[in-house]
DNA sequence: TATGAATGAGATTTCATTCAT
DNA sequence: AATGAATGAAATCTCATTCAT
């Protein structure tokens, strides 16, 4: 489907997880191949024997990384059984749990930073990873809405709301964090969002 | 040719716009000098006549862009009187409105982008537009808890609830819609997601 | 003879003599036409009301500082009459005193220093300079050793290594003076070194 | 095509005295790094691993090219026994063939065309060459002076007057000499100027 | 005349990519 | 397979010169 491929080795893993770092951190254009080599610890030539380009590092990177993790979260559902407000907590902070423990936090900076320049990694991205966790998502608040736990919303708008504040705290995570001064874990903030979509703030 | 026109005053604002949406769409490193100067009609060597390096202009630009937004805002409720819902909505919609029409939807992203490039312009931002937004909403979410409109919740936790939204849907718009095959539009997105935030999904 | 044509006004002359002084201490290519022109106290454009191009102005200057200062002292000695000894010193002293007053200090190093890039000029300033204050330094020691002051020596040759003195002294107080810490005067070595000249260091 | 020929020992040598060559014949700004690059045969982006920038490839060639050349002169002079005379002489024509040999007849040029834009290398090449010459030409003086070769005079100034004939000589070899049709080698200059220093041209 | 904003050719420097070792 | 020296296209920046005002 792809040309981009799976690879066994250590080594293109490395480099990989060098890059991702250093794309996150600085984006594409200000990312020096130097850089990820050193960071890799191999040199500016091992990096080409195992990728073409700059550009073909990035593309293979974000689809490698990226695909894997998708269905895990999709998995983890599928068997569950009971509370769909519970079940919500739990979906949003693992999903957190899970990225971060990846190192795949900065991920979704990564693609709305580059967008323009990579289009189809964008739309894999928006319909792979976005629909489909806003699928999730508005799975279980459907599901609420039949078993009686939550009142008739529009399940997709709900999803999103919630959606827009994961992504925008991982953002927050990666970018902003460290110059806003007040000591706030990305866990709770997810927590007490999720909250607040389920309560509302209306007496 | 017919290039020779003198207009010391109106090209510097000319230029920043210019830089503005190539660094929005871009991200710094990938912007090009040349690419902002054909975008506005001038010469490579006049870029340099009024910033005197890339950096300087990205600084200069977003200081200069952002600073007069920022108490638009706080103005507009200074003055008013009446439900703490209604203005809620009202303050959502018109900082998107207003950001929208001065063509600054794209400063919320460029400044995650390249926040590590820039430190000081990202506390910057933190403090003077972030945080500022934050307490205007808080303070409407106060205010609404004790003429009895909300029940009592965390009015800086539900503030940047909001605000995640606001921020997360001015990155969408300019990064993910064009890929994402919906015809959703923000205003509606940002109604809906205040909607939610008052009145929740539980029944 | 030359399309460098004398001017009038003061303008000219005010850019010419910033000029000098500029190309003196950072040489040809190093002058910025800015620099001349903000030390003259002019804009850029006036400088090119003047003179043609930046070549044209280093020319033009070099030409028109010189050629005024030559037969100076060709005249000085012209009407002289007794000891040559005394002469030799007072024509050394006295074209140091002369182009110190008129701040032409600089152009040999000028010279020097540009050569290759003003083949012209440098050819211009060895026959026409050089090698008349030569003929001047040997006509008084030819005369010396006609009236018994001197013994038989190569006139030319003996004038070369006093002119090589005034030459680098020169140079020295333009360019190394500043670093070399010992307080000495041009006006004293030339004098000292006319000594030595004289009297030899032989017992 | 047949360039590519991996050669990290002799590089940076090779565009050292590549751009020794032209820094002396143009001067630093006017010399461009892809005349460095041509002259060296290689290209412009390997003048770069060498050397961080065109200043410090002039500041580095400077102190590298001169130290060690320093030293040899005063070795050469530390065993010699017998008349201070010759050795006068010696000394002063060594100096001459040691420079040309190497390449260095420019450095004296260079130093003093360039002085303000690189003051410390300046202040360097006065203490560390200028000096050191003149301390070892006072020195030979003073042991002339010592054993009746000479008779009393100042020693450095004596030592001043030679150093500064064998540095003008230096550049008017480098830059007039072409423009001075005489066919005077600069060897016989030395040797002859010496005579008259030691004789002088009194009867 | 005088100005200085505007131009654009050309300089320095960077860095993705190649390839001899 | 791995290295890193070498390349050269392309980027940033400079500045002599032009020309509208």
């Amino acid at each position: 489907m792809h040309k981009w491929k799976r690879r066994k080795d250590e080594r293109p893993l490395e480099i990989m997880m060098a890059a991702l770092d250093l794309f996150v951190q600085k984006g594409f254009s200000a990312t020096k191949i130097d850089d990820i080599a050193k960071r890799a610890n191999v040199s500016k030539g091992t990096v080409y024997i195992y990728y073409s380009s700059k550009e073909n590092l990035f593309k293979t990177m974000v689809y490698e990384l990226m695909v894997p993790k998708i269905s895990e979260v999709e998995d983890y559902i599928a068997t569950y059984k009971g509370s769909q407000i519970k079940l919500l907590r739990m979906v949003a902070v693992q999903w957190w749990v899970t990225i971060k423990a990846s190192g795949l936090t900065g991920i979704p900076k990564l693609i709305i930073s580059e967008a323009d320049k990579f289009p189809d990694i964008t739309k894999f991205y928006v319909i792979e990873v976005i629909h489909r966790i806003q699928a999730i998502l508005a799975n279980i608040i459907k599901a609420g809405t039949t078993n009686g736990e939550f009142r008739e919303v529009n399940p997709i708008l709900s999803a999103r709301v919630i959606l827009s504040s994961l992504v925008y705290f991982s953002m927050w995570d990666i970018s902003l964090k460290k110059y806003d001064q007040n000591g706030l874990k990305v866990e709770d903030l997810i927590e007490q969002q999720i909250d607040i979509v389920i309560n509302g703030i209306i007496r």
